[in-house]
DNA sequence: AGAGCTTATCGAATCGATTCGACCCGAGGG
DNA sequence: CCCTCGGGTCGAATCGATTCGATAAGCTCT
């Protein structure tokens, strides 16, 4: 009404004043939570047209509340990189869906190394989904049950009471070794994931498998080790088509080491290989059989349908979501087993003879 | 001590008790804004430790400090989307960032059809950063300015007092048209980025650039259109390689109506334009001139470089970073209008014979 | 030793909303 | 005609921490 400067921004105990009600009336007029007479409800609506006033204060409502409606989303690495992994992304849109009925935000955050001051501890959420399982993960890991927040972890283990969401690794790079052996491969070489935060490029050594920090790396190399136990591996420094070139190129460089067959643990490194081979004149899957891991939508690959396993990345998104949805409720996380499905494509066939 | 259930979290008040200080003494150990004795500091931790508090409850914080340390970004279409675009996710990081010094986390929200409770009115948030401008885009803007929370414009125009940070799309796509005009094409076709919401993947007519929400694709398309006025142009509906193969397939299929050089808005576009010409048996480029725009690194491309015009998609992100740190000290936000470059590649060449 | 400081700690107000029990009043039932 | 029931509203407590001004204690300097 004056047209002083109003120092502050109103609150709904202005507006209540305003509309001659208690703020409590105020308050259920916006939240909708008790009967109001219209009449009043008019009044209060016009008196917060009135002072500009847009709504509660989120910030006021989420400590009464005890709940901020956000879900924070922990990634390792750099979120640019998370994001290019089409795994990723399909596991985030799963995600959004399964917390749709909480039509909670998502918060994402990478877990930095400085424990201090660190998002993580002060970030007003009210769960937490790791994603990942590296040595920092686990140190997030303690901060997050520290503040007592429901936990859901994707791909890695957490340890009891902390309910998870899994695939089955060793068993789905298992079916895809031995469609390979069924082939008739003998000669094989691996492509592995990164096996720790260090995410060297470099051959893979029992030692290096003994101090691997990152699960899946480990899952399914075991998997793959089931049915060529001396395969000779390297690890990517990523999983992106680029470095699935350059560990190609390792591997395929020499004519007198040249595998018959590569298995890689993605399907982008699987076709960084497939380009690799490509640039020597080798054919695929004449020359040279390529498999994969993941089964999603690979642009770039011509008329080649990648033998895989597909992961259910987006379930795992929405499963995820959904027990961070039912823990809000009270009820206890369960953890989830998901399967992959072996799909046999056209970069795999018989040995050359 | 007591093995007696504790209904609730500890709260600061208690581990203050336990410790034998005031509150006020026990907040500021955890917020370290004034000095403490060494001896004190030790005896509240402790106290700390044994009630298992686990520093102060975010949400208090956050209403007494009048912040949350959040950032929305809110963008338009599937988050999913979003993140397959290179452009965005560059600059993401580049908001990351920007917003280092606030040690900010960023809270990504879709600007929801659904106006009342939408995530944007509800959410704990100190900023806002809207990336593109569609009519929603523009719908969530009033929500926001309601709110009166700083806000800082992505590519797109928020009108008078709210800082942007724009390209010189009009210039920049004026540069690359003058490239391929200089090669001596006069026969060029144009494929757009979605002219709205519809996202449909159609000719573009004038009535259609007319009714267009999206500024990024009519900027371009008005300064490619200041060197070719009366080429035809067809929309893709989305910035995707697999759009660019669809709709580089439309545009040449019929070696009759064949342009000798196309240019797409996005690099992405222009990629799967060149894989559908190679599909059809055309080279690149002898037979057919491709450019595009961003200036992102591309997978696949072989051995070409893409004539393009390099957008500073990083530093965008920086910038209303930056823009939305100042807001936040109380400075007002500045618009920022950030330039590309044009860049000479290898898919561009003299027109045909 | 007293004036003038700095340092450590304390009390109390405050941030802005939510929520629960109490209260009022008119309508319906016995 | 009295009593109960329930819709509508109000007061006041509460959520958990931050922060500012006040107070007390310890020191230096003359």
């Amino acid at each position: 009404m004056s047209s002083q400067e109003t120092p502050r921004r109103p609150t709904i105990a202005d507006v209540a004043r305003e509309a001659g009600v208690a703020t409590s009336t105020a308050s259920v007029v916006f939240s909708g939570k008790a009967n109001v007479a219209a009449a009043t409800r008019e009044r209060v609506l016009a008196a917060a047209a009135e002072l500009g006033y847009a709504g509660p204060d989120p910030r006021a409502a989420s400590l009464r509340r005890g709940r901020s409606g956000i879900v924070a989303v922990v990634l390792e690495g750099h979120l640019r990189a998370a994001f290019l992994d089409p795994v990723s992304t399909a596991m985030m849109d799963g995600l959004t869906d399964g917390l749709a009925d909480l039509s909670a935000g998502i918060l994402l955050m990478r877990d930095e190394p400085g424990d201090e001051g660190s998002a993580i501890t002060n970030a007003p959420v009210d769960a937490f989904v790791l994603i990942g399982c590296s040595a920092r993960t686990r140190a997030s890991l303690e901060v997050v049950l520290g503040r007592g927040l429901p936990v859901v972890v994707i791909e890695g283990d957490a340890g009891e009471g902390v309910p998870r969401i899994t695939l089955d690794n060793v068993a789905a790079s298992a079916d895809v070794a031995r469609h390979v052996r069924d082939l008739g491969h003998t000669d094989v070489a691996l492509v592995t994931l990164p096996l720790d935060t260090d995410r060297e490029r470099a051959p893979v050594t029992p030692e290096r498998v003994e101090n691997a920090t990152v699960d899946v790396t480990v899952h399914r190399l075991a998997g793959l080790r089931q049915i060529f136990p001396d395969a000779p591996a390297i690890s990517a420094s990523g999983s992106l088509i680029d470095e699935g070139v350059l560990v190609g190129r390792m591997l395929l460089a020499d004519p007198a080491t040249r595998p018959t067959a590569v298995i890689a643990q993605s399907d982008l490194l699987a076709v960084g290989v497939i380009r690799a081979a490509e640039e020597l004149g080798l054919r695929v899957p004449e020359d040279l059989s390529v498999a994969g891991f993941d089964g999603i939508e690979v642009d770039g690959l011509g008329d080649h349908t990648l033998t895989t396993s597909v992961q259910p990345a987006v379930e795992k998104g929405r499963a995820a979501g959904e027990q961070v949805a039912r823990m809000l409720r009270g009820e206890a996380g369960v953890t989830q087993d998901l399967t992959c499905r072996f799909r046999a494509g056209t970069t795999t066939g018989p040995v050359p003879r």
